[in-house]
RNA sequence: GCCCGAGUGGUGGAAUUGGUAGACACGAAGGACUUAAAAUCCUUUGGCCAUUGCGGUCGUGCCGGUUCGAGUCCGGCCUCGGGUACCA
């Protein structure tokens, strides 16, 4: 054993935990930087290697970082809260706690095998009374705040008070719930409950009856990112609609500084086009139509305020208020048959039906302001409510869902833009709507001639003008819904008085979690809380019984992190302006719309508080690629199938030298295969069939004067060579016995390699488990031992192995596809596997996991431990001065190291180290001029084999703490550069030339080299062009 | 449907600003060492043609363009992956 990765490892790893290597503090002398890892779920199955390649990607950042000089901040934690832990709760009765903190420490144990680089003295939990007490009173400043958009920042709720008792709200401007405007003397009048009914109209968190997505199978509700396609993120239970008075946040007040501060932060361009897509801000105008005979109107919301002149029906959403007063009685029956039908449908049905056009007629009709063309009013559901104001004006020619309602239910199409140079056309013969984005107006009144921009704001002017309308912004965002109907999660700082809720004094905090007797909800379906004993205020008030969802707790914790063990505050003011906001953010794109909006939400408003000294939590953040699972296959094979393939391919096309046939029917009797030159019959069946044929057939074959040939199919997984005897001894009419007795096979379970001829036509492939496979190759032995019913397999080969198929995708353990970092750390160690997972490719990309690579790093990993031994496994070092081309190999690998950590390419930093291992190792290189530097290059990559080196070369301080080698351009310089000369962009010799050469006497040394008189022969040159230490091309 | 991202050898990938396509690694084939195995080392390895050597030719999903020169830029298309979905 040359290198004992084992030893070593366990023996830095015990260093690195005694010495608190890893533990930083607020240090002024030092610039600070934060790395910081998307917080984990501790889930029961433990990391699969597909969870560490951040962190590993992260901890080589901040230990390069470290050695750069800086002050990092590089901590880990949990998000303890969470369904599968409830789940197992109510199903076991196991308290969530016990099987949270259980998974938590198999997490750490896999974390600390890979040697990371965590200040586990700033470790937070969701869960922890010390931690929840914060997001609480976060809770709690947020029920006590409004947002003020003249200052567009969060405000105190006790300010807004004295604004109303002085001046009622009518100047107020503050994002709200639809609130009546009242005087400063009505609010006086008002007692302690419509004042707390209003004043939740402003609240920040504020409680309302809304529609959620209520999981019916979970017994909660969810937030929009935590439902996907109608279906729970979690576990894919049927969601539905249903109204229920919630905890909410109103992160919509927030919209656009979460929209505009995407442009000052530095994450990928497709993760902010997700927020971007999931804010879906969108600029148009609000306008009043009146109703035909009556005094009510309705409001619609449109981005296209142009096309008015071509709307010819409106449409409102079937939950819409006016529905009722509009609706005319000869109608009543078919829209209340209408919304019957809306109603009971899952939100799954209802986006299954989303091609199916459906609605109603009100028998209303409205007016448009502009020409005073009466528009029939229907209801649909492809109008929502939620969304602007719940109606809008068709415009069938110019919107596709209006196009497709106008055609099935047979409404008008006006054309009112036409592209530039395009006339228009008749609407009738579209088979669908136009677009319109850009064009010119027609048929459109005050506005025909405009180009749609300009049209959009004369409309919105002339609305203005009129009293009937503005301009409006709207979101798709909608506020947070912040409830959920469980038990494992932070309790909610609120109990109520009079049906009115009311925040806990800051002093009881936390409030801990009580202990309940079942983790369900009630039989009358309150949540878990409700089951706790005394679950009220010492007032005896009751207690909220909803809990927290799971973003609570983390949209938040990378401030505790600055200043986890505060008991006084969330976070110190000292540790907030040192430490400021997360530099690098490392996690999955899955976080998108959840998490990453939460929590920039959450800082924003700390920061409108004046606690975090940054809007923005995460300034960079790097999305790493999902890993992939790289399933194994084998292929069971179908021995009918595959004897009756197999023997036709011998005996078809007269291979035998006669030719046969199929399938070959004789009087009553059929046969598999016949030959009528040669009268021979060949049967093919299992053994035990032929034994009772045996007998019949011969007597039948005598008879008609055939021969026979009976064939078991074992023969054709291990004889298939005396098969081939048999039959062409037969065609050539030497005796062969028709029948020949042996020992049955017991088992018909065969496996087939993958590239055996004909395999697709007679087998199935089936997942094994990727332990019993290495590099392609199954361990057939261990497969038979796998699952009882294979212990009799038998195997086709190739080349006397088994060679496996294979697909990509997801992880899985029903695909037998996870791979455990803990066996391959057991194999081949820490070091070998962080930098194996980050040689597997670009940090951002999602690949595939394939072992199949991991023994090139291995490799890599003892060829350095080589370098510092000699063929005895010595220690053998030298301090002789290194020569040029050691040092020239040094500094460029220096440079590139560097590089490439700066730009978090760590596939190539790998392969730079690997290219340096090899080419000093031809050196013979063994000078601790360069393998001292080279060790401090490597340590954030392989800490453990690093700090070995390390103190081997004789230090007795942690490399940890050294600094970052600097490369020197002189180093690296050639006198001469090898120029590839290309004619017409074809490279086709080289030439060496001095570095300093100018182009002329370039030009002229290459056109005068034999080569290039062969390549210009019988042509003229045209140009040359010359780059200098690039190439050269001669144009012809 | 819409919005992103990606297509390079048998495989993972490299080519950072338009300048030698295939670095590095795996796998495969052949060889050395060894009683043998492991480990290690050496040679070959994009396709096709030629092969005694020199070499020739095609080639970065497809079609076209810009350029002395395109994996890289532009236009059109195809395939795969991610996000989102009656958002007016």
């Amino acid at each position: 054993m040359d290198y004992n990765f084992k030893e070593v490892e366990n023996k830095w790893q015990a260093y690195w935990r005694r010495n608190k290597i890893y533990q930083v503090s607020v240090d002024h002398k030092k610039p600070k930087f934060y790395v910081l890892d998307m917080f984990p779920y501790p889930s029961g199955a433990g990391l699969h290697v597909g969870h560490p390649l951040g962190y590993i990607a992260s901890d080589i950042y901040a230990r390069y970082k470290r050695l750069k000089g800086f002050n990092v901040l590089h901590p880990m934690g949990y998000d303890a809260y969470g369904l599968p832990a409830e789940q197992y709760a109510i199903q076991t009765g196991t308290h969530p706690a016990i099987t949270t903190e259980k998974n938590i420490s198999r997490y750490r144990e896999q974390l600390d095998k890979i040697g990371f680089s965590f200040d586990w003295d700033r470790e937070v939990r969701t869960s922890d009374p010390d931690y929840y007490k914060w997001t609480q009173w976060t809770f709690i400043q947020l029920f006590n705040s409004w947002y003020n958009l003249k200052t567009n920042k969060a405000s105190r709720i006790a300010l807004l008070k004295a604004e109303f008792a002085l001046f009622g709200n009518g100047h107020i401007k503050a994002a709200c719930s639809e609130t009546p405007t009242f005087t400063a003397e009505e609010w006086v009048d008002m007692d302690e409950r419509q004042q707390q009914q209003i004043l939740m109209n402003y609240r920040l968190a504020y409680l309302a009856d809304t529609m959620v997505n209520w999981c019916p199978d979970l017994g909660t509700v969810l937030a929009n990112d935590e439902v996907s396609e109608g279906l729970s993120v979690r576990g894919g239970h049927r969601v539905e609609r249903k109204s229920m008075k919630q905890w909410l946040l109103r992160i919509t007040a927030y919209a656009d500084r979460l929209l505009d501060g995407l442009d000052t932060i530095d994450w990928s361009e497709s993760l902010k086009d997700i927020q971007r897509n999931w804010i879906g801000r969108s600029e148009g105008g609000s306008m009043l139509f009146a109703v035909e005979g009556s005094t009510e109107t309705i409001e619609v919301f449109t981005t296209r305020p142009d096309t008015i002149f071509g709307a010819t029906f409106m449409v409102l959403a079937p939950e819409h208020e006016r529905v009722k007063t509009l609706t005319t009685s000869s109608q009543q029956a078919e829209i209340d048959r209408y919304i019957q039908r809306t109603k009971n449908r899952s939100e799954r049905e209802r986006m299954a039906e989303v091609k199916k056009v459906s609605g109603a007629f009100t028998g209303s009709y409205a007016i448009n302001p502009f020409n005073g063309e009466k528009l029939p009013v229907w209801i649909a559901d492809y109008v929502l409510m939620g969304y602007g104001t719940g109606a809008i004006m068709a415009v069938p020619a110019h919107d596709s869902r209006d196009f497709a309602f106008a055609r099935h239910f047979n409404l008008p199409i006006i054309q009112v833009v036409s592209r530039k140079g395009e006339s228009p056309s008749d609407p009738a013969g579209w088979e669908e709507s136009y677009d319109s984005k850009e064009g010119v107006l027609i048929n459109a009144g005050f506005i025909t001639g405009l180009s749609v921009k300009e049209a959009i704001s004369k409309v919105i002017d002339a609305a203005t003008e009129k009293g009937i309308g503005t301009k409006r912004i709207n979101y798709r965002l909608r506020d947070a819904i912040f409830s959920r109907q469980r038990y494992w999660g932070e309790p909610f700082p609120i109990y109520y008085k009079d049906g009115m809720p009311y925040v806990l004094d800051e002093k009881m905090l936390p409030l801990e979690l009580p202990k309940v007797d079942a983790y369900l909800p009630t039989e009358t379906g309150e949540p878990p809380l409700a089951r706790a004993i005394n679950w009220n205020t010492a007032e005896g008030y009751p207690i909220e019984t909803n809990t927290m969802p799971g973003f609570a707790g983390s949209s938040g914790y990378y401030l505790r992190y600055m200043d986890p063990k505060n008991k006084a505050e969330y976070f110190s003011k000292e540790a907030n302006d040192y430490w400021q906001q997360v530099d690098l953010y490392i996690g999955g794109a899955e976080h998108a719309t959840g998490h990453l909006i939460y929590a920039r939400f959450w800082n924003m408003f700390l920061f409108d508080l004046g606690l975090a000294c940054k809007p923005e939590p995460f300034q960079k953040l790097i999305n790493q690629g999902m890993i992939q699972g790289r399933s194994s296959l084998v292929y069971r094979v179908n021995v009918e199938k595959m004897a009756e393939y197999l023997l036709w391919e011998e005996l078809r096309d007269g291979k035998m030298g006669v030719s046969f046939v199929r399938d070959f029917r004789d009087g009553h009797r059929k046969f598999d295969f016949f030959s009528p030159e040669a009268r021979l019959v060949i049967e093919v069946k299992r053994q035990h069939s032929l034994e009772k044929l045996a007998h019949p057939y011969e007597a039948y074959c005598q008879k008609k004067g055939y021969k026979l040939l009976l064939i078991p199919l074992r023969d054709f997984i291990d004889e298939m060579d005396g098969i081939r005897t048999r039959i062409s001894d037969a065609v050539k009419g030497k005796p062969v016995k028709a029948f020949i007795e042996k020992e049955s096979l017991k088992s018909y379970l065969a496996f087939v390699s993958k590239n055996y001829p004909g395999r697709e036509q007679f087998s199935d492939p089936l997942h094994v488990d990727i332990s019993l496979v290495h590099n392609d190759i199954l361990d057939t032995e261990a497969f038979r031992q796998w699952q009882p019913h294979l212990a009799e397999a038998v195997f086709i080969l190739e080349n006397d192995k088994y060679v496996c198929g294979w697909e990509v995708e997801k992880m899985s353990k029903s695909k037998y596809n996870v791979q455990n970092p803990d066996e391959l750390i057991d194999r081949y160690g820490a070091d070998t596997l962080r930098m194996y997972e980050m040689f597997l490719g670009p940090l951002e990309q999602s690949k595939p996991w394939d072992t199949q690579g991991i023994e090139g790093v291995f490799r890599f990993i003892r060829k350095f431990w080589r370098l510092f031994h000699n063929e005895n496994n010595e220690l053998n070092i030298s301090d002789d001065k290194a020569g040029k081309a050691e040092l020239k190999v040094l500094h460029r690998t220096i440079r590139k190291v560097e590089e490439d950590n700066e730009r978090f390419s760590f596939n190539t930093a790998v392969s730079a180290f690997m290219i340096c291992v090899n080419e000093l190792t031809d050196l013979k290189c063994n000078k601790r001029e360069v393998l001292e530097p080279l060790t401090i290059l490597l340590s954030p990559f392989a800490p453990h084999l690093a700090e070995e080196m390390w103190s081997l070369l004789g230090h007795f301080q942690s490399v940890v703490l050294q600094s970052f080698p600097a490369w020197d351009e002189e180093m690296m310089t050639e006198n001469t550069f090898s120029y590839p000369v290309s004619f017409n962009g074809k490279t086709r010799f080289r030439i060496e030339l001095p570095v300093g050469m100018d182009i002329k006497a370039i030009e002229e040394t290459t056109l005068a080299t034999e080569e290039c008189k062969k390549w210009t022969e019988g042509k003229q040159v045209k140009k040359i062009i010359v780059v200098p230490q690039r190439i050269i091309n001669i144009v012809v």
